[in-house]
DNA sequence: TAGGTACGGATCGATCG
DNA sequence: GATCGATCCGTAC
């Protein structure tokens, strides 16, 4: 029988010829499937000159493999010798044990089931062949033949989200998916408005639990924080009453893993079931918030959810109504999940993670995982090429240089350009063929492109930018066909090479492929903006991969598109001719005409003459109109006051449209002066450590912090700051204090002179202005 | 259960005069 | 009190 399914999760179990390794799917008419493929050997390589040291090395460990000597080499091109292990266990143990008399061996740290699935080129979906035998609410097979499919399954998914008491007790589990709504809940049954299952107590609560996601049977369980709370909570109280936490679809319990460095964070594994925590996916698909509340999130995507979140309130709440309320406290709980459940759709967060996984075989619900993945899409090509992969640079690697960024040119001008070359990394790469076997081949070989700090890389023999050059036509038909979660998949990957191969976090790291990327971008950057001075205009600034290009009052106005479209066309195409001539390559590079502002701010840098350089303003103008966009300014910043951002759009505004800004900074001077804006003097910042690690100095957002622990002790409240978090606070007459606790009178000369005054000083000057001019020595009185 | 560097600005706290 | 390097955070790309 032939089946096409998706994998969910993968996992290897101890058996008497080796290791089996299990992976659970879901086919296309959404049933579970349980693959078992028995009998298979970890493997690392060793050198083969130093093939009988390793051996005789492991011998007296009593670490017992096989070994065959291979027609692969390494990267310094010596023949390699496989070793062989029963368990990955001692393969573990063999690693350190040649570790520790430094012999070398590469590829130890790859898990077996990755390998498996790397080398067949598996990647979500899977096409299974052999017999499959229907056991209880799955189909089995072993030993199937496995080759990729391009199945997209619909998944089952189910939102979940606990509510407890501040010591852990549990009050109820509330279930969410489409055609379900279940709260579970410790109590006597009554009325409620909302489905509610009721249970006696905490042990009989956790096993009807088990019951009802047994029976929904979800492929993926969702929720918010779910991991980090909700699962380490649920693991800690069925041990706690004695009871197996049996989810998994074969009747296997869940598996809670800590993180080995950051006790914050675990990983929980239930066989045939992906647990996602939507934070961390909103994370890794790029999405950004002030905070990731699920309040904030819900209201900012959804304009739905409460508007605040006050921690000890809805602690306090929820145990209130657990002994009061408890059909609003149902309604509540299902609330959340529904909630969490909306923002997944919201934001197709399924189907971009089912893409990320399609595209480079990371598990579905993994975060992070840039490394994992170009190692998955690399290292298969790499051994079929007749090469195994090095390790990882033993200290972290030489750091390589960043992103060209140019002395900006400070003004207030019209008419300004920004062009952008497309996706300029990924173009680099291919366009240069940079290549971590490209580099080793290249080094050998005659003819090879220069790259930089001794790099050359090989015309031939290199991947990725084959790999980039699809994932490029892939993205280009996503966008045609208006596929946002898929370009955005695919964008995610590409950027992520050049980042993986400047990180001493991974295998292929050389400073020489990261630095041929940049410094390459600092070449055609400084080109570029030659070439477009040779045309005749100004170029103010560029970072990276943008170029901003003032125009002069013949090219501006109602031509300045036509002159970006034509700019960029010239520019790409002197790219395309110089490439061809000076190395034969085909150019990839290809400039694009971005913004036209109609107005644009560049400041200079606070008490100086300089420009400035990751900070602007401007207004764009478009066939959809007129808006201001301001990049790396105050306004932006989420630890400046909302007092601040809201004057330095009120400026911005009037510098752009020519209107006298003398009025706005009177009112607001005046307004703050007068208490009316002291709900817009907030400021928030995230504490990045632990509140003990702030030791060399205390700034003010840790002063704050430290005063509302203080106060929390004596009230008998639980610690909110210690891990870190974000902290509200004001400035007052007597410093700091956090907003939930502040006492003192608010200093206002403190907003005059660190929010106001700063954002008035970058502005007005440009039309020659000041905010000591305009408010004075007076700006402590009303004016 | 390892993507990167470049940059600005506020503040702290040591140092010097 | 002025100066300056270190620290911290948030941001651009």
């Amino acid at each position: 029988m032939v089946v096409d399914a998706f994998l969910l999760t993968r996992d290897t179990r101890k058996s008497p010829s080796g290791e089996d390794i299990v992976l659970w799917c879901v086919d296309e008419n959404a049933h579970p499937v349980r693959i078992v493929v028995t009998a298979q050997r970890s493997v690392f390589f060793v050198p083969t000159c130093n093939s009988s040291a390793a051996r005789d090395c492991l011998a007296s460990a009593t670490l017992t493999c096989q070994w065959r000597n291979l027609e692969l080499v390494d990267f310094k091109h010596q023949a390699v010798t496989g070793f062989y292990f029963s368990s990955s266990a001692t393969l573990r143990a063999a690693s350190r044990v040649l570790g520790d008399r430094q012999i070398e061996h590469w590829e130890s740290d790859i898990r077996l089931e990755d390998r498996f699935l790397m080398e067949r080129f598996l990647r979500g979906g899977v096409r299974i062949e052999g017999d499959g035998v229907n056991c209880d609410g799955y189909l089995d097979f072993h030993n199937p033949r496995l080759t990729p499919s391009s199945l997209e399954p619909r998944f089952r998914i189910l939102s979940f989200d606990i509510e407890c008491s501040l010591d852990g007790d549990l009050f109820c589990f509330a279930l969410y998916g489409p055609g379900l709504e279940l709260v579970l809940m410790i109590g006597a049954p009554q009325a409620t408005s909302t489905p509610v299952r009721w249970f006696e107590d905490e042990r009989s609560l956790l096993l009807g639990f088990i019951a009802a996601l047994r029976e929904v049977d979800p492929d993926i369980v969702i929720g918010w924080n779910v991991i980090n709370f909700d699962f380490r909570l649920l693991v800690q109280r069925a041990k706690k009453q004695g009871i197996s936490l049996d989810l998994g679809r074969d009747g296997g319990p869940v598996r809670w893993r800590d993180h080995p460095q950051d006790s914050n964070h675990g990983f929980v594994d239930i066989p045939g079931r992906v647990v996602i925590d939507g934070i961390a996916a909103l994370k890794t698909a790029t999405w950004r918030f002030d905070s990731f509340s699920l309040e904030n999130v819900a209201q900012t995507l959804l304009g739905r959810g409460k508007q605040t979140d006050d921690v000890d309130h809805r602690v306090a709440q929820i145990e209130y109504d657990f002994h009061h309320d408890k059909p609003r406290l149902a309604a509540y709980n299902l609330e959340d999940a529904r909630l969490a459940f909306d923002i997944f759709e919201h934001t197709s967060l399924i189907s971009f993670l089912r893409l990320r996984s399609q595209l480079t075989g990371l598990e579905l619900g993994r975060n992070g995982g840039s490394v994992a993945a170009f190692t998955n899409l690399y290292l298969p090509r790499l051994h079929r090429a007749g090469y195994v992969a090095p390790s990882r640079p033993a200290n972290g690697g030489l750091a390589s240089p960043g992103g060209y960024v140019m002395d900006s040119r400070p003004g207030l001008y019209e008419d300004v350009l920004v062009l952008d070359f497309k996706s300029l990394y990924p173009a680099i790469i291919r366009t240069f063929r940079v290549d971590p076997l490209g580099l080793v081949v290249g080094l050998k070989e005659s003819g090879a492109i220069p790259g930089f700090r001794g790099a050359r890389f090989s015309r031939t023999q290199h991947f990725l930018p084959g790999i980039i050059e699809k994932l490029w036509g892939e993205r280009d038909e996503a966008k045609r066909a208006g596929d946002g979660p898929r370009s955005q998949a695919i964008k995610i990957l590409m950027n992520s090479f050049y980042g993986v191969l400047g990180s001493g976090g991974c295998r292929f790291y050389d400073t020489r492929l990261a630095s041929s990327i940049t410094l390459r971008g600092h070449e055609i950057m400084k080109q570029t903006a030659r070439w477009i001075e040779e045309e005749g205009h100004d170029v103010i600034y560029g970072d990276t991969d943008s170029t901003f290009v003032l125009l002069d009052k013949s090219c501006g106005g109602e031509r300045a598109s036509e002159t970006g479209r034509k700019l960029a066309r010239e520019i790409t195409r002197k790219w395309t001719d110089l490439l061809t001539e000076s190395l034969g390559l085909d150019s990839c590079l290809e400039l694009e005409f971005e913004t036209h502002f109609r107005r644009f701010l560049m400041p200079t840098i606070r008490g100086s003459e300089s420009g400035s350089k990751k900070r602007y303003a401007g207004l764009a103008s478009d066939q959809d109109g007129e808006r201001i966009i301001v990049k790396g300014l105050e306004t932006v910043r989420s630890d400046w006051t909302a007092l601040a951002g809201e004057f330095q759009m009120a400026l911005l505004d009037a510098v752009f449209h020519d209107k006298d800004p003398a009025p706005l900074v009177r009112a607001i001077v005046n307004q703050t002066r007068s208490g009316e804006r002291d709900t817009d003097l907030i400021y928030r910042k995230q504490l990045r450590r632990p509140l003990k690690k702030y030791a060399r100095n205390v700034p003010p957002h840790v002063r704050a912090a430290r005063q509302a622990e203080e106060i929390r002790r004596k009230k008998g409240l639980p610690p909110r700051y210690h891990d870190g978090g974000t902290i509200h606070y004001v400035m007052t007459v007597h410093g700091p204090e956090p907003c939930e606790y502040a006492s003192s009178p608010l200093d206002y000369d403190h907003y005059f002179d660190r929010q106001l005054a700063p954002v008035a000083d970058g502005i007005l000057p440009f039309v020659g202005l000041s905010f000591e001019g305009l408010v004075g020595r007076q700006r402590n009185l009303q004016l």
